[in-house]
DNA sequence: TAATATTTTTAGACTTATCTAAATTTATTT
DNA sequence: AAATAAATTTAGATAAGTCTAAAAATATTA
């Protein structure tokens, strides 16, 4: 078994995977708030383990097993996410907290009936996909806001910032999941656009907000 | 905040407590399954938090604040309990280990959210009250099935030992939450009972059995 | 009541995860 | 290619929780 602060390493460097393939120390020490030398000690521990990697000075990253632990965490936090907004009727700015801590109960039959319960879904409240019990997940498309140029539309399919005060900011503009949003205008000194939302009125958001939110092109 | 580890031992000795008053150090070491030294280390760590009243070698008992700690777990631990029985379809006797982990979530949103979707259940699957958010429970009533003599009825509404191998074996033989029993027959050399289930044949039950099942007479 | 047994506490050690400060390695500038 | 800067690792501490073995206190029994 591993402790909850290995799962959240693993986490992590899984995470941070995607952009880089080696992962640095320092990388890791800011998405986790700690401190390089605590987080050189804990690679030394996982690479004990044979769940990462490492190389002194040269980062680390995952190995198979790691890999599937830290997509099984991923899994359970995702479940847990969609589980506290449809059943639990949690907003979705307000459930991450506490799937940082469901997601550490290990159990297959838990999580499989828990899955099971909520019908089988594919993308959790903020967009992102929920890996299958054998651990694979549907690549995210990486299509933003920003990338559209005027008179485009887009279907609102995800968001890449996941922090209360941005889910809130999205709440009150009404740039939810599922909302169709089409480009007016964009400023060129700052990327700021001016849409609309479900075909109504004018809004306008700074290339901070469009940047994050992930959207796909409707059929 | 309190660590899993202050919460076990604070709900160890709540439950200890209704025994006697004074709780002493091997007897939270016997139910945490741990030594009569640790206990003395984490009973002056309570002691000093103010949680526990302590004086060497003459035992502990809660405070207030011990107390109220101590019944917030096991409301989360029963609620968590008539979740996975009533939702997700696990057996009363799968339940226990799962929920002694989902105990320790602490938020009070959660919480009451939960009880709300379990549409404020007041027993949990073992037939054990659930305490209200203010802290109040209902006092078990303390009659077994061990207690009733030849032609008595009884409908059973707990269990006292929690252990898979015991909700396994009355599960087996029909002895469930809500079942009606009548005693047919008692075996004066070991207590031994002969007893019809829901007016049905006639089964056989040790006294270890019998005394294990909480029952209340019919109207 | 004195001897013995049991219970409880203390002493000292170990593990996990963390930190600060210092040393080392790698990267970037002049 | 030195010199300087940045990133990373090591050294040494600390805190939480646990353990074994020994000492101290309490309870039992003769
Ligand atoms: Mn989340
Ligand atoms: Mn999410
Ligand atoms: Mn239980
Ligand atoms: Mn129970």
């Amino acid at each position: 078994m591993n402790s909850f602060t290995e799962e959240n390493y693993l986490k992590a460097i899984f995470k941070l995977s995607k952009h880089k393939e080696e992962v640095s120390t320092n990388a890791v020490a800011d998405e986790l708030n700690t401190k390089a030398s605590s987080v050189t000690d804990m690679i030394k521990k996982l690479a004990d383990k044979k769940l990462v990697n490492y190389a002194p000075y040269k980062g680390v990253n995952l190995t198979d097993a790691g890999r599937k632990i830290a997509v099984s965490v991923i899994r359970k936090h995702r479940l847990w996410e969609v589980f506290l907004v449809d059943k639990l009727k949690f907003k979705w700015d307000e459930v991450h907290d506490l799937a940082e801590e469901l997601e550490h109960i290990n159990s297959e039959e838990l999580t499989e009936r828990l899955e099971e319960f909520l019908e089988f879904p594919k993308y959790d409240p903020h967009g992102d996909p929920i890996p299958d019990k054998n651990g694979n997940i549907d690549r995210h498309k990486e299509q933003t806001l920003a990338d559209l140029s005027i008179n485009e539309t887009g279907i609102i399919v995800g968001v890449k910032d996941h922090s209360k005060s941005y889910l809130n900011y999205l709440d009150n503009v009404g740039l939810v999941l599922g909302a169709e949003v089409q480009i007016l205008g964009v400023v060129e000194f700052d990327n700021s656009m001016s849409i609309s939302i479900n075909k109504q009125g004018k809004t306008i958001i700074s290339n901070q907000a469009s940047k994050n939110l992930y959207i796909k092109k409707p059929n």
